[in-house]
Parts: C-alpha cells; structure tokens; sequence
DNA sequence: ATACGATGCGCAAACGTTTTTACATTCACT
DNA sequence: AGTGAATGTAAAAACGTTTGCGCATCGTAT
C-alpha cells in the first residue's frame, strides 16, 4: 500500500498479481481482458476499497466532469432553484456542477472563467450579467469550451435558454390595461440584464397595441434599483397624476414596493394594482395576495443542463439550439379595476 | 505550441529558451533563478497567455484548492445564504467550493462524500443530515480529509458551528410565556437534525422553568411535516383546549402555517400569537409583521470558511474550536396576550 | 508439423506540472 | 593558479491514470 492511506491502482494491481495497466482494462471493461482477470481485479478493489482518483483520470483523459455555472448571486432564490435543478440533472450524468458568484460585476465574471478555465471545467453555463459581451463568449467556444447561455444576449450558432420574460411583461401589462389602468408604474430589474431590457420591451409593446404612450418617468430600471426599490417606489408615487398600478418585476422588489405603498398609505388593489413576479410566500400570503407572472425554475435548471449534456455528448447531434421557458400569469386579489384618483 | 490551442509550460519554457522546470521555478518565483530569466519566462508567459493548469497541478502537489459542503437543500434560503457567504471567502484565499445536495437522505450523503473523496477536495464542510452518523465523521478525518460541521452532532477534537437554536426556542418560548401563554404549539424541523432536536430542547426547558407541562401532543417536527406544515398545524388547532400561541421554526414553515390559521378564521394575534424563524420578506411585511428569532447567514458562512481555512493551514494552530452562532427575538405584531378561548 | 489469427497480458509513454538531483559556470579567496 | 563555495540551469523523477504496442501463448486450420 502507498504512503498517505490511500489505495493507488498500484496496491489493486499488486493485489490481484497483475500488472496496472492490466488492472486498469480489468475495472473499466476496455480492451482485451480474461473475465478470470477482472473478477480477480474487482473483487481486489473491492477488498481495498479502491476508488479511482478523478485528478489522474481528468489529467489523463483531458475531461474533469465538472461543468461551472455563472450566476450574479446564488442565493438569490430565483438562481438558487434553477441551481439545485441544474445539479440534479448533471449529478445523474456524472457531472459536479461548480458554481461561482458574479456579483453582477464584468471583471470578476472574467476572473472566475479565467477561473473555471484553470480548472478545465468541461463546459460552461453563463447566467445573465452586465453588459453582456458576446464576443467573449465566441472566443470561449472558439477555446474549445462548450457554454450555454442563461437568459442572457448570445449569437447565433450557440445554444441557450431563455425565459419569456418580454411575454411575461407583456401579459401583466395587458392584464392591467384589461382592467382599465392607463398609468402603469414599471419597476423593473436593471436594464443592463437581457431580463430587465425583455421585459420593458414587453411592456412597451403592451402600451403601444393600445395606443398608449410610452412614458420614461413611469420606469425604474436601473441598477442600483434592487436595493432602493422603496424609495424608487416613492418616487413614483408622486407623480401626477398618479399611476393606478404598479408592476414590480424583480426578484426582492415585491417587498420594498409593497412597503413604499403602505407607508404613504395606499391600499391594495382599491388605491393601487400590483402585480409581481415569482411565486414567494409574500405573494401567496400576502393580504391580499399579490398576482404574479411566473414560471418553473426546474424546469429551467433541466433545461440548461440538457443542453450542456447535449453539447458535451456530440455524437446526440449538436445543432445549436434555443429553449424559450414559458411564463404564466396567476391572477390575485391585488389587482382591481383603478379606484379613486390619488393625489388631485 | 501544444496541439489543441492550450498552452503548456513547455510552449513558455520553449519561448523562453529555458527547460520546463526553470520555466516553472521562474513562473513560481521558487528556488534559484536569475532575475534575468525571471523576467524573459514571464513576458513570454504574458505573451502566449499561459495559464498554469490546475489539474495537473493537483496532481502533483496533492492538493486541489477544492472544498466540498454538503447541505440538504441548495435552494433553501438559509443554506444559500450561507454558502454564498462562505464561498465568497474560500475564494479570497485561492479555494473553490463544491456544493452538493443530499436531499436529507443518509445514503446520498455518502454517495456525495465518496464523490468528493474521489474528486480529491482539500476538506469538507457537512451540513445537517438525518441520522447523523458522528463515527463517519472520525473516519474521515483518520483518512486525513479535514471535515467541519455545521449545526450537527460531532465528537470531541473536531471543529464545528452550531447556531444557538436552543437559545433561540428557549427565547421564542419564554417570550410567549411572558405574555401569558401556556399552551403553546410548536411546529419545527425534524428532530432527526440536530437544529430539530434543540429548538425542542429549548422549548422544553423554557416550559419547565415555569412548571409547566412538556406536552408531546403539541409539538410537531416529523421528517415529514416541512411538506404538510398546513394540515400539521390544522391538528394542532383542533386540540382543546386550543393551543393560543403558533412557533414555527422551520425554513419554509411559516407560510404553511399562517395558511393553516387563516383558512380557519383565526385571526392574529388576537385569536393565536405567532412567532418564526429567519427575518424574511414574508414575515416582515406579513399584516401583522410576524416577530421571529434570527441569525446572520453571513455570519456563518464566513466562520465556517475560517474553520475550514484555519484546519487547510495547519500552521495558524489547529486545535480544534467550537463556534455558536448567537440569535436574537425581534418583536412585532404577532405576539400578544392571549385573547378569547378558541373552540369551548 | 508449420503457419496463422486470436487472445491475454506486461511495458512504457503520455497527460502538465513541481521538485530533487546533479552538473557546469562564475566568483572570491588563499 | 588552485580550491571552495555560490549560483544558475538542465535533466529526470514523480503524482495516478489510460492506452497503444509488442510479445507470448494457445488453439485451429492448412
């Protein structure tokens, strides 16, 4: 037996009288082998408790079995979930996902595919990130490295996924204007981000089928928006006339909106509509419960692992392909033909 | 140049017109070499883009600046907040996290330990798991993989983190019974966990204190009762004399349990105190804002890096240490005395 | 009996690093 | 000028696998 404990194919082979690179053929049923040979090897093995050492095989096959995924920050609930999904798919493929935090900032998204790179992680799942840059994301599948793009811009020729997000907003605007609202405050993700330019995208094109203007002083979109959503909120609470309906189409949005609204002492729906986005508790239980555009993060996570493994096993046929995610909209108590006018 | 487009040490040691291993001592700053060739192997190392590759590198210094972490539910909210944090300060210091999903299932945890052995990560951070099994944890160890624990039962010589769940059930149920409580229903985690079996361990004590009876009948913590809070807390509310305070510690148990008392008309607080677990959208913007007893995430994460960075680096003094995440009550609206009997 | 394909196995190279060892050169000092 | 140490470099071993190649051995067909 080596130094260190840990048993070496070396001590397996020593075990069974045979040579490595028999040992080796004899555990991975490759090559010519006696079947005297491999039920001597295996059951060495077995006896030693040999486990393969995935750094020599990942040297020596040039395939780490690791793919890395990109997101701005994992414990937001929305990647969380596409995550764990994600896992589960590659972990049934024999692949260990690797996932690292963006903090939606350009540079240390390069950093950690330099990273990623360094590691030789098979492929490459991209979540969205500021000021996309496709270019690189060529110049990756140009170095060999399969990605797979996550709700974010890419080129054609590549693979990826997307959510609806431009129908999602489209649907809750509609919606709104169904009820009769014709001032429709937007609190929107940043516009930096594929999700937040799809959805005012959506938005707009809602309005515009109606004949209705597109107003910049009715959105917020910026980056800095996720952590001022309250105030952001305020600020469009003093607009005259006032909106008669709000849609907050970020993943913590919903809190600080709806605590903007009560604050100044609007009630929902009778003062104002909201609509959201995601299924959260707060939007379940929420008094009244709060309508929402959503969609299944399984799914999505399924999805982007798929395409990896697609893409990973090219004999399945590698055409690129594009995956649209499907939204829909649960309707709530928290939106209601507008009331009473605010503020005049 | 290397076939496949990937430069080696060899391509800079050949565009230095050094040997492999002074291009290596140079790149490493390592050993004797001129400061001449120093800075000839660099610049040709800038020039090609050379990236030094961590696979072989593992291989080689048996070391592959890897951490695993094993937690039940990546997408839960208190896990990722964790892992973020602790990702993010494994990262500092040149380490990569490995995050899998044991579904709380024992036989998959020790798939995924097996895994990660194989994988080769420097140490291992567990998380809960049911039925936990505190001789593995030794054997590791003995098998020279360092393991830190994470609000879960292990021996004497070992270094961990518990947050003070007990602490906080105690506070939780003291809180109630200081308003005048004395039946107090408790939903929480399974007692198979250890954060389970504390809070009932704090729940307890808090009732003998004050005399009071430790009623089985008014506590549920099943394996099973994260899926079915709702009818859980349906039984607990048929009991009579009705119990006039709701705890509910467990991640995702609130939502169910607020649904429970609100399909049946109670109302709180006047009909029923409540009091959770973790500071969420939810709970803080609940009508009423539900008062909670909570923790840092951050907090954890970061001690759990630092315990694990501190047991890779021998050096700094390793003599193993405990860490107790303290907690604190915010009080809100959902607590007050009792009102009405419910139910006679 | 000779030739020949098939079969099973050992040997050695390779993957990309780091590190040890040994050799050659320079420099200072007697 | 000759010895010693100090310095810089090249060569080779090692990490644990997989795999191509060649060499026996064996059975079968000519």
């Amino acid at each position: 037996m080596s130094k260190g404990g840990r048993k070496t194919i070396k001590d397996v082979a020593a075990a069974a009288g045979v040579s490595i690179g028999t040992a080796s053929r004899a555990l991975n049923r490759r090559g010519r082998v006696s079947e005297t040979t491999v039920a001597r090897v295996t059951s060495a093995a077995q006896r030693l408790g040999y486990q393969p050492d995935a750094i020599a095989q990942s040297l020596r096959l040039k395939s780490t079995m690791v793919v890395g995924m990109l997101v701005t920050d994992l414990s937001n609930p929305f990647f969380a979930g596409v995550i764990r999904a994600a896992e589960r798919r590659l972990q049934e493929s024999g692949y260990a996902l690797l996932v690292g935090n963006t903090d939606n900032d350009l540079t240390r998204e390069q950093q950690l595919i330099d990273l990623f790179r360094r590691r030789r992680v098979d492929g490459l799942i991209l979540g969205p990130c500021e000021a996309e840059n496709t270019g690189m994301i060529g110049d990756l599948e140009a170095a060999d490295m399969p990605v797979i793009c996550y709700d974010r811009d890419f080129d054609e020729g590549l693979s990826g996924l997307h959510v609806a997000h431009r129908k999602a907003a489209y649907d809750a605007t509609r919606h709104l204007l169904n009820l009769g609202h014709e001032r429709i405050a937007l609190l929107s993700s940043s516009i930096k981000l594929s999700p937040g330019r799809e959805r005012i995208a959506g938005y707009r094109q809602a309005l515009e089928e109606r004949g209705l203007p597109f107003r910049e002083d009715l959105i917020r979109a910026h980056q800095s928006s996720m952590e001022f959503v309250k105030s952001e909120a305020y600020s469009l609470m003093s607009i005259r006339p006032a909106p008669t309906a709000f849609i907050s189409l970020g993943t913590r949005m919903l809190a600080g909106t709806l605590e903007g609204l009560r604050d100044n002492g609007w009630r929902v729906p009778e003062d104002v509509s909201v609509l959201t986005v995601g299924d959260t508790d707060l939007a379940r239980l929420y008094v009244p419960a709060i309508s929402t555009v959503t969609w299944d993060l399984n799914s999505v996570g399924e999805n982007l692992a798929e395409l990896m493994l697609r893409r990973l096993a090219p004999e399945t046929g590698s055409e690129p392909r594009r995956i649209m995610i499907p939204t829909k909209l649960i309707d709530r108590g928290s939106c209601a033909r507008p009331g009473r006018l605010i503020g005049d």
